[in-house]
DNA sequence: CTCGCTTAATAAAGTGCCCAAAGAAAGCCG
DNA sequence: CGGCTTTCTTTGGGCACTTTATTAAGCGAG
């Protein structure tokens, strides 16, 4: 529980660069001075360190303007590379990025299901590191490993907490032992926060935004940043929308969480409902994976079919009041979503999302709310697991205590 | 939008310092190095500014542990002062506290209702500057003022923005003109938010909480603190419980929002309703004025009235959905109710919250999350905007951008 | 009571980051 | 080609913090 009260600078200056450096592209020294507010005589030195460690390179020059051109910097992508895994009971996704949190490689197996732990590490161990072989990325740039999981999870052990569809992992040692199997720190979250990091580091996020990233998977999780920083909270079980109490306003239904109603199997279930009452549609449900079905009622409502359509726009409309409540509780500018459910029809969650907080978010007279989707839909969590190690590693931020 | 990469620490090991001496009673320079992390070195050095400023004074020796005793020191509280005013229609109410906030000097006066702004502005400078002589202060002792405000505001401009119940002053700007009638810097926050200040600065919340402060007034708004830091958002509109809309799972009432369901008009409606219906009671409401209504309920309450209890009981439970709700998505682990609904049944109010926090809290697994009345009740928001002014003058905190 | 031991606090010297100002480099323009 | 502008780098100094060494203040054994 101690703060640094010294060389907080240190790494700090170096972190302050390159995270400009990162986010807005190609730009000469004395842009990121006034930035940063250094002089441009510290931004000399800095820079040269991180010239020197390959960071970042001189990509060009800009037009004169009147003297001396300036010397254009940018990231040098291919200087590290990050791997990010996220753990599902369904599947596993592996990606490798590089430091501009680019995806250069990716691999998705059959997820942990009932195989005991110690199997499943030494299976993401190996199948990570072929992943780094195959592509051909020096073992030497690969910085560490990001891993993503779902649900409650304790960030200091390393350990999931209860995790509703990996049993057997409550309290593993998971963080420990892949960092033990693949030589490499890992760093463990929740799939809500790499999200949202991913989306960050990767995407071009206004640098001062307050953000939030929903991950809809099998639950729904959100991460939230405040102008690039992670919010954690006090145990880093942050956003936990997916447990919040909904009444369903438009179904009438009993109520019951968002995580269950507007999740796939609650929207598979509702669907069911609506067939069995002898709803028109054409839709033929599996009825075994409720996963399957979600893929296939969104494909179907792209199409407009009436009744995935409806199920659907309920689902959002769930999501939308969730999203709304945290929007005016954490005065956001930015919410992103994520993942496997917003593959497909997305693009109607962001329309619904989007209209109802135009409508009724608190701060709308100073400013306007962005509703987007991930530019990795699926991959989102992976990837930002990469993300976040890199952020992690290579610019750390932090606030509190 | 520049952020200062430089002599960030100068300021920093001071405030630093000042905090930790503040927040843990008197204690030794020892004790400080290894809690901030400085050496016994720097601890001199910085000591030595704080006891010439005259904050810190040595209140005594520790018992020795075999070798030289420890020198105690402490907040010295008659160091400096700071003054809050709270502003609402229908009642101002004045503070003035020393350095470690505690109250030296109330005063109530009628609200802002219909008055021109000026007026009140200049009705506000004269009796601040009359309560500090009054009180025999010095007035170059005195560091600035924090005013505190319900509702929408522009904390740049320093400006109020629609508020429901000051019609007139929104847009009118508020802090400068206060600041130049009264000759001190002025201070603008939400009343959740300085309420939220008032309770880490002067009472004994554990530095590294996240807490969240909800102010119960004639609407309810909350802020948040993470680790003593007020969290902004994106427009320090943060904390919007109030806007939050109830479907009051038990009333079986329409939807509403909680500030309409739970407020003080609220519970008022409701037991009129139910005295209406023929309900057995001894309450007789004046039906004017719903927040002197709202006290007579809260009296009857504590004296076991049925119909007030249910009422109250039905007003608590829907705010514990709504901190319910924030837990989940702050992770919070300590929530105070303030202000003046909460200064004669707020023990009702903290039971039901506790309780509905110890059943549905996310995280319970990792902590354990405390519901506490404010130690000012009523003042909470004024006490609270004199105690940002000493935080932001002698503690200075940020994170984000 | 005094000498040796322990712990607290201060002093002095050294390190590292940053800034300010002056100088060097690189292009425009007559 | 030399003045001019702008970019970038070098140099010297300041400041906060650290490390090492010294002084201060109490305890306890003989």
């Amino acid at each position: 529980m101690t703060r640094a009260g010294a060389n907080l600078t240190l790494t700090t200056s170096r972190a302050l660069v390159l995270d400009f450096v990162r986010s807005a592209g190609p730009i000469s020294r004395v842009e990121l001075a006034t930035l940063t507010g250094l002089t441009p005589a510290t931004m000399t030195n800095v820079m040269r360190q991180l010239l020197t460690d390959g960071l970042v390179v001189e990509v060009g020059r800009d037009l004169s303007t009147g003297g001396k051109p300036r010397v254009l910097l940018d990231i040098n992508p291919t200087a590290r590379f990050a791997v990010g895994i996220q753990l599902g009971a369904d599947s596993l996704t592996y990606v490798v990025t590089n430091l501009g949190g680019a995806i250069v490689g990716r691999l998705r197996t059959r997820g942990a299901e009932d195989s005991p732990p110690v199997a499943v590490i030494s299976r993401m161990a190996g199948r990570a590191k072929q992943l780094i072989e195959d592509l051909g990325i020096d073992g030497q740039a690969v910085i560490g490993v990001g891993l993503a999981a779902p649900g409650s999870m304790d960030l200091d052990k390393g350990v999931l907490l209860a995790p509703p569809t990996l049993g057997q992992w409550s309290e593993y040692p998971l963080r420990d032992e892949l960092e033990a199997a693949i030589g490499l720190p890992v760093l463990l979250d929740n799939d809500g926060t790499t999200s949202a990091v991913g989306e960050f580091w990767g995407g071009d996020v206004p640098d001062a935004s307050t953000m939030c990233a929903v991950y809809l998977g099998a639950g729904i999780g959100a991460g939230i940043l405040i102008g690039g920083t992670v919010f954690r909270g006090a145990s880093s079980n942050v956003g936990e929308l997916g447990q919040m109490w909904m009444t369903a306003p438009h179904s009438g239904a009993a109520p019951d969480t968002l995580e269950r109603v507007a999740g796939p199997a609650g929207v598979a279930a509702a669907v069911r409902r609506a067939l069995d009452a002898g709803a028109e549609s054409s839709l033929e449900l599996g009825g075994t994976d409720p996963i399957a079905d979600f893929t296939l009622i969104a494909t179907a409502a792209l199409l407009g079919d009436p009744v995935a359509v409806a199920a659907i726009t309920h689902s959002a409309q769930d999501l939308a009041e969730a999203v709304l409540i945290a929007a005016n509780l954490f005065d956001l500018d930015f919410v992103v979503l994520a993942g496997p459910s917003v593959a497909i029809a997305g693009s109607m969650y962001v329309e619904i999302v989007q209209k109802r907080l135009d409508e009724g978010f608190f701060a709308k007279r100073r400013h306007g709310i962005e509703v987007r989707l991930s530019t990795h839909a699926t991959d989102a969590a992976a990837v930002g697991a990469a993300a976040l190690v890199l952020q992690h590693q290579l610019a750390p931020r932090s606030f509190g205590s």
